[in-house]
DNA sequence: CTCAAGATTTGAGCGCGAGTCTAACCCTTG
DNA sequence: CAAGGGTTAGACTCGCGCTCAAATCTTGAG
């Protein structure tokens, strides 16, 4: 049911872009009344919230899924590029920076918004492991995922474009992983 | 009297909050009308967009006059001090986030906004080849500068807190600049 | 100085869209 | 069947960004 709305509010940001998306097209799309969309999620803000849960819900199932049989090194290239943005209009990323704009005060959703991180960062993590087994690998992930949040921005604004970003990105792990290497 | 418009609109989100900010609200500080404030802006967020771009260049000179005289590795300190969030509140990066949310399309701001981001990446770079000659320092820089961008998004979400992106960005810094001084 | 042509400045008002409210509707349970 | 709570619609309110026409100021030529 409210799986439903927030399936019509992705379409919407498909249809109509992140720019120009009202509640009303949500409630079209979902067939029913802008009033009963607010009567669930409480307010605009809240409902693209939920929007976010979603889709890096659906994204942390397919991650798995996808990364799961892979050698490291391909999981490594996969998971760059199923984490950043594939363009300026990635719709998953537009929410993000949405709800940086505007963060929830709500602890809860915080929460859930931080575990979706950390579950990134682990499964980073376990590549870095079996890549590199003698380096701090939960150091590392953090690190490259922040550093990938900070590329996304770039790619969001307009002023980088996400080849480079994923280019950049790997280079910066391959790089840390062979020194690591070579140290150990 | 652009500038003075502006020093009112950031006065105006310290004293409101950027939540509640309306355009009446630096108009009022401003001492206009908020038609003549819309008439030398063209829109809210051209406004703000030109506020972010004077934080920048202010912090852009301080920082200059502030770090030349210090020594690399309290350079170093400093620099990351003055990039990163002070809080989650900090008006300088809750515009960045405004501005990463609804990108402005004209490639002229764009620009203006990625030389502030190349300015700050030049300096860290300068003060990187102080500390270890033998690093590729441009590299670096723009790597670090983007690692602080992640993590003061986490900050501005209200999920980490400014201290510890702080600690973290230095230790990653420090970090790279002893194994490369190792290994030279 | 005078006056016209523009530039600046105002604030009332428009339009849009988020959020509220009320009344109808449906479904369950006694 | 009746009662009552959850659900739904859509008209309404309200705030705010933005527009616009009119008022005021500036400039500069004659």
């Amino acid at each position: 049911m409210r799986a439903h709305v927030l399936k019509a509010a992705l379409q919407a940001i498909e249809d109509v872009g992140f720019e120009r998306l009202r509640v009303k097209d949500i409630a079209d799309r979902a067939g029913m009344s802008t009033g009963h969309v607010l009567y669930y999620f409480g307010s605009r803000d809240r409902l693209l919230v939920s929007t976010l849960l979603l889709s890096e819900a659906d994204l942390d199932e397919r991650r798995g899924a996808e990364l799961d049989g892979l050698p490291p090194e391909a999981a490594l290239a996969r998971l760059v590029e199923l984490y950043l943005p594939t363009s300026a209009q990635d719709v998953r990323w537009r929410l993000w920076a949405q709800v940086i704009a505007k963060p929830p005060s709500d602890a809860g959703t915080l929460a859930r918004l931080d575990g979706f991180f950390r579950s990134w960062a682990a499964e980073l993590a376990g590549i870095a492991r079996r890549l590199s087994p003698g380096l701090d690998a939960d150091d590392f992930a953090v690190r490259h995922c922040r550093l990938m949040d900070g590329l996304a921005s770039d790619v969001l604004l307009g002023t980088g474009d996400a080849a480079r970003a994923r280019a950049t990105a790997l280079a910066a792990m391959r790089r840390e992983l062979a020194t690591a290497g070579r140290s150990s």
